[in-house]
DNA sequence: GCCAACGTTGGC
DNA sequence: GCCAACGTTGGC
């Protein structure tokens, strides 16, 4: 099993969100690393930290896990949603997303700042300067150290 | 295939 | 709102 950092804008949708919907589709990833990442990696149960990003303050808001692996981005060739791509289509979907379900919301969310000052993080992705990747692979030791901070 | 211009991300 | 760091686009 693989470990994943998704993130997402809290006002577009947040762990609050999920809570709620219990399952939703990522859809809207727009860059091909990410897709490829979820294409041809993310499997069903994977763990993903569920990632705030432009909030206040930005950070690991909870956990959620693959509950379905890759399938054609519809939004990409629905000419109203604002993810519309015009170079897909049903037949050339070139965007994928995946499901995923809600496992926990943590009781404090885990600010960008605290990750950056647990060295046991130094090497972790999101922490590195100009990483926009909005979909990063977690190793199972950052994972672990995350989910540390989350119960203290 | 290069690369300048442009658009986006996302912390601050 | 600013802007640095990227990614993408399109002329050549």
């Amino acid at each position: 099993m693989r470990y994943w950092l998704m993130k997402t804008e809290p006002e577009v949708f947040s762990i609050q969100d999920l809570k709620k919907m219990k399952t939703n589709h990522w859809d809207g990833v727009r860059n091909y690393q990410a897709r490829n990442f979820m294409r041809d990696q993310m499997k069903m149960g994977d763990l993903i930290l569920f990632y705030h990003s432009n909030a206040t303050p930005p950070g690991i808001a909870g956990l959620a896990k693959v509950s379905k692996e890759a399938y054609p981005d519809f939004t990409a060739w629905d000419k109203k949603s604002e993810y519309f791509d015009p170079k897909a289509s049903k037949e050339k979907p070139t965007w994928m997303m995946v499901d995923v379900q809600f496992v926990e919301e943590f009781k404090q969310l885990i600010p960008l700042e605290s990750l950056r000052m647990n060295p046991q993080l130094k090497d972790m992705l999101v922490i590195k300067k100009g990483m926009r990747l909005s979909i990063q692979p977690v190793s199972q030791t950052h994972f672990n150290a995350v989910l540390i901070m989350a119960s203290l």
